[in-house]
DNA sequence: AGAAATTTCTATAACGTTTTAGATTGCTCT
DNA sequence: AGAGCAATCTAAAACGTTATAGAAATTTCT
C-alpha cells in the first residue's frame, strides 16, 4: 500500500519547472510534453493546447544547457572584435544593432574581442573547437581572410562585414567603398576641386583596396590629381592622421579637397588642416562616411555620407541565423550602395 | 572470443575529445579522469599528471553544457545594456573593457541590449529564470533602482556602474559625480568665470543629482551664479542640446561658463554656443567629462576630465566573478576621484 | 468483420559532466 | 597478526533535454 516510490511530486513551488514538472501535472510522459511544446506531428491537437496551457502557467522556460548537450546546438550567437579604438563608434552600433536582430529569435549574442597582440585565429578556433556558438560574426575582412579561411574549411556558420575573395560563396553585408570612392571624387570635382587626399582604409583590407580603385577611376575620369595617404590610413590613431595632415600640407598646400573613410579620421584630419590656417568648406572640402551623426556638429561644412550601421548589424543576424539553419541554402548577401550628398 | 561490447574504442581522430576519451586511453575511470582535472584531494599524484598529459595531448576542453547542467553554473557573466545611442563610445569601452577583464578567466561575456521601450525589468527577469548567466552587470543606476531592488530580492550576483542607495550593500564601480561637479565649478570660478551652466545627467539617476550637489555646493563657496539645464540632460539627443544651448544664451547672453557630463553633449552645446556668435574659451569656458579622447580635437580649448572607462570595465568583471564566488564575502566597491585639470 | 493503416502516445537511451557513497589497496599501530 | 586508518580509486546516479523505436488505441479499407 505504501506507494511512496511511485506517488507523484507535484511540482513544488519555487523550484524552478521542467518537463518532469509538467509532466507531473498533465500525467503524460516526459517526451510527449517535449514534443507538444515542439509542436511535433505525432501529438493531438487536445494534447498540445493543454501542454502549452501548463507550460504557461507554471512559467516553464527550457533549459538551455540540457537542449544543448542533447542537441549540440548552442544557440549563441558569437561576435568576434577587434579592440582597435578608432573602431569604437562603429563597432558599438554593430553590438547593439546585431543584438537588436537578434531580439525575438532563440538566439543570444556573445561578445569576443580580438587583442591586437593575439593570434588573429585564436578566438576562433576557441569557439570551432570548444562548440560555444553556433555561428561567427566578424568584420575587418580581408581578400585573401585567414579567418574566413578556417571556418570554410572546418564548415563553421559565420557571416561577415565586409567581403574577401570568396565573398560569392559566403554571407556577408557590406558597404560598398567602391561606389563611396567614385561619388567623393565625382562630388568634389563637381565643386570645383582639383586636389585630392584620400585617407581610406588600410589597403590590405578589402575594403581600403575598393574605396581607393573607385576614387582613382573617377579621378581619372573627372581630370582630378589624387594623392593617397600612404603612411597612415582611416584606422590610425587620431594623432597620427592630424599630424600626417599637418606635415602634408606645408609641403603641398594647394591640396583642397580631403576624403576620408571614418569619422575620427576626419576629426583628426580637419583638425591637422586647421592647424596649418585651413578652412573647411572654403579652403578644402572635406568629405567623409559616417556611422555616428556628429560630424555636422563638429564642422558644419562637412560632406557626409552616412552609412546604414543598424541596418547592417540586423542583416549580419539575420545571416548568420541563416547560415546555421540551412547550411546549405545560398548564404545571405547585402550591399549599401551610398548615396550621393545633395547639391 | 568476440569482445565487441567490450573492446575500447580509442578516441577516433577527428571527434570531439571528452571525459570518456581520456578514460579509455588511461584505463581509468571517468569520474577519477574528472576529479584528475579538477585537481581533487584524494588523487594520486601520478595518476594527475599521467591524465594532465593525456588530455594535453588529445585537446581535451570540457563540454560546457555538461558542466553547466551537471553544476547549474553557466560560466557566463551577462552584460545589460541601454541602446541609448548618446552612451555609445562610452558603452562601447565598457564592453570591450569587461570583456577585457573577462580575458583570461573561464567566464564569458553576453550582450544584451535593453531597449527603451522595454519593461525595465524584462531582461533580469529573463536572466534570472532561464539561468542564462551567472551574474549580470548593468550601468545607469538609479538611487532607488528596481534591477537593483529585483536582484537583491532574488539574491542573484550582479555588479553596477554607478551606486544605488543600497550601495554599501553590493559590488560597483563608479566614477565619482560629486567631486567632477566640484572641480569644475572651483576651475571654472579660478578662471574668473561668474555664471556657470551645468548639463548634468539625468537627476533621476543616481550620478546625476551626485553631479549637481557637487556643483552646487561649490558654486556656492565660490560666489558664482550656477544653473543647472532643466528641459535638457546630458543623455538628450545632440539636436536637443543645440537648441537649447543656443535658445539659453539669446536670453541670458551672460553665461561664461558650460559643464557637461558627456562627450556628446559637449560637442552638441558647443555648436549651439557657436551659432550664437560666442567663442570656447575666449567668451565661454567649457568644461566635460570624456570617456572617449577626442573633445580636443574638437574645439582645442575645451578642458577636460578623462573617465577612464576601461578600469571601470576591468573593474566590474573582477567584482561580479568576485559575487559569483564569493556570495557571502564584502562586495567590490571602487570610485574613480577626477583630477583637477592643470592650469 | 477482420486486416491494414493511421494516429497518438510511451519507454528507453543518450548527450558530458560532477557528486555521493562505497570499494579496494596498502600502510601503521599495538 | 589483526584491527584500524589513510590513500586512491570506481559504480551509480543525476542534471534536463530530445531522438528512436515501438506500443496502444483508433480509424479506414475491403
Amino acid at each position: 500500500m505504501t506507494d511512496d516510490k511511485t506517488s507523484l511530486q507535484v511540482g513544488k513551488v519555487g523550484a524552478k519547472p521542467t518537463l518532469k514538472t509538467i509532466s507531473q501535472i498533465s500525467g503524460l510522459a516526459i517526451p510527449t510534453v517535449s514534443r507538444a511544446l515542439s509542436d511535433a506531428p505525432d501529438i493531438g491537437q487536445k494534447t498540445k493546447e493543454r501542454v502549452r496551457q501548463i507550460a504557461k502557467d507554471v512559467g516553464y522556460v527550457p533549459n538551455r544547457a540540457g537542449v544543448r548537450l542533447r542537441t549540440g546546438r548552442t544557440n549563441v550567437i558569437s561576435l568576434v572584435l577587434p579592440t582597435d579604438h578608432d573602431m569604437m563608434n562603429h563597432t558599438a552600433r554593430l553590438i547593439s544593432s546585431i543584438a537588436g536582430g537578434l531580439k525575438e529569435t532563440q538566439f543570444h549574442l556573445n561578445v569576443m574581442p580580438h587583442y591586437p597582440d593575439d593570434d588573429l585565429l585564436k578566438p576562433f578556433r576557441y569557439i570551432v573547437e570548444t562548440g560555444s556558438a553556433d555561428a561567427v560574426i566578424f568584420n575587418q575582412i580581408e581578400l585573401d581572410d585567414p579567418r574566413v579561411a578556417y571556418l570554410r574549411e572546418r564548415g563553421f556558420p559565420f557571416a561577415v562585414h565586409g567581403r574577401s575573395k570568396w565573398a560569392d560563396q559566403h554571407a556577408y553585408y557590406d558597404f560598398d567603398n567602391g561606389v563611396f570612392g567614385k561619388i567623393a571624387v565625382e562630388h568634389l570635382a563637381q565643386r570645383g576641386r582639383k586636389r585630392l587626399l584620400l585617407i581610406g582604409p588600410p589597403e590590405l583590407q578589402n575594403y581600403g583596396r575598393e574605396m581607393i580603385a573607385g576614387a582613382r577611376e573617377a579621378a581619372r575620369n573627372c581630370g582630378v590629381h589624387l594623392m593617397i595617404a600612404d603612411k597612415i590610413n582611416s584606422d590610425a590613431s587620431s594623432d597620427n592622421v592630424r599630424a600626417y595632415v599637418a606635415d602634408l600640407l606645408t609641403n603641398d598646400p594647394l591640396i583642397d579637397g580631403i576624403i576620408s573613410g571614418s569619422t575620427t579620421a576626419t576629426m583628426a584630419a580637419v583638425a591637422g588642416m586647421e592647424a596649418e590656417g585651413f578652412d573647411v568648406a572654403t579652403d578644402i572640402d572635406v568629405f567623409s562616411k559616417e556611422a555616428m551623426p556628429f560630424l555636422k556638429l563638429f564642422r558644419q561644412g562637412i560632406i557626409v555620407v552616412p552609412e546604414d550601421v543598424k541596418h547592417a548589424g540586423e542583416f549580419l543576424a539575420r545571416a548568420a541565423i541563416q547560415a546555421v539553419r540551412e547550411p546549405n541554402a545560398a548564404p545571405m548577401q547585402g550591399l549599401e550602395i551610398p548615396k550621393r550628398p545633395q547639391s
